[in-house]
DNA sequence: CGTTGATTTGATTAGATTCAACATATGTGG
DNA sequence: CCACATATGTTGAATCTAATCAAATCAACG
């Protein structure tokens, strides 16, 4: 809980990373640590958010859910990843729900003293500018992804982008590690887990991946 | 093609609006003013964009097309709003296809040049993130849409987004002057023209709405 | 008034969801 | 370490929704 670790957490954060020296110590001594078991909750879609989170260490789902209690995950968030960003400037209810996918650390920031901090800082704003297009970005490939593929299209496009985020290069491909059930997996395609199984199992007979246990996937090569 | 046009062309945009004199002229000077027909392209997806455009008069939509030519369409651009702003600060490919929908005027500022006023004025980039992070909870809005909602409640979802945008009230309800083509609005919902004709049908003999000829639709009360 | 393009409707098909059964892991207490 | 209980994942069959292809209707315009 001290301000060496949080130093740590402001670090790793890339548009954080190199601020001067007064400006991280500035951060260091608003930041508070939290930390957030598998499942819990972190904020709930309506809440008035009062603070930016960043992942100290763990990975934290974003979703939204409709009235039937169906869920979709916007994204998955991990180290060094921040959250809640957008009840900055504008929005003061938070548009979806924040939720710990394995134990987790997170640190908390103010919102009202990043504000301060952007308007003070033209590099910061800057580099913000710079993630949240990023993000709109991602955003949209997505949308387009929802809008014009079938099952079996999403299925392999989240295969590769789990590949590109966290995949590791072996001889015969790239393994995935999986972070999510099925069901999760499915939520983050827009699909039942059931489709997403039964496209899985089409991927293997075709020869393109190979389903090791239930945490672990690899993409073959060619 | 003179200063004039320009002036008020720059002061119709939300988040140029309120800056100061000095700033508003070094943009009029910069910004350069084109027509285009309806159906005509602006700019194709993969191109490097070397400005952002700005809406004097018309309507634009920005769309994705897959291989198969099937397109999506992620917005549909009125007067005032301003668009081609992802290439600001990373990428250098534009991600979407911009087209005129109907004839249209539009203003062209050099991305280096906004660049560089962005960087001086903290206001303006205060302005530049409020705008994107609107943008991106809509687009999240939009994908929790297409992920969870069926043909049906994505038709009265398009249905009440244009009202909300250009809606004409009147005594028995609110009314709508669709701006595209039925295969245009299929497009801005993920579906078929075939598919959002026979929603749109269902919700008349419904009495949600009704159709009145191609272009226009009243939302009824209640 | 006829031609053209847009829209609606109909019939069929393809794809995904649902619900149910089964299989495979994971975890717990004996 | 095993047996059982619980979770999670896979597969099957029926159903349903939306896409597709085709035909009919409607609207706009010269």
């Amino acid at each position: 809980m001290d301000s060496c670790k949080h130093e740590a957490c402001v670090r790793k954060v890339p548009i954080f990373s190199d601020l001067d020296n007064e400006k991280i110590n500035k951060l260091n001594s608003l930041v508070k640590q939290r930390k957030f078991k598998n499942g819990e909750l972190i904020y709930l879609e309506g809440e008035i958010g009062k603070n930016i989170y960043i992942i100290e260490s763990g990975l934290v789902k974003l979703y939204r859910s409709n009235e039937e209690g169906n869920q979709y995950i916007l994204r998955l968030l991990k180290e060094g990843d921040f959250f809640g960003e957008l009840v900055l400037f504008k929005e003061e209810q938070l548009s979806s729900s924040a939720e710990a996918v394995g134990d987790c650390t997170i640190c908390m920031l103010p919102k009202d003293e990043l504000e301060k901090l952007i308007k003070s800082s033209p590099e910061l704003s800057y580099k913000l500018l710079s993630a949240i297009t990023s993000r709109l970005n991602k955003t949209e490939n997505k949308l387009q992804s929802l809008a014009l593929e079938d099952a079996k299209e999403k299925t392999m496009r989240l295969l590769l982008e789990l590949a590109k985020e966290s995949g590791i290069k072996k001889e015969n491909g790239i393994l995935i590690n999986l972070p999510l059930s099925r069901d999760g997996l499915a939520n983050l395609i827009g699909t039942t887990q059931e489709t997403l199984s039964r496209k899985l199992s089409a991927l293997q007979q075709e020869g393109l991946i190979s389903i090791q246990g239930q945490k672990k996937i690899l993409i073959k090569n060619d």
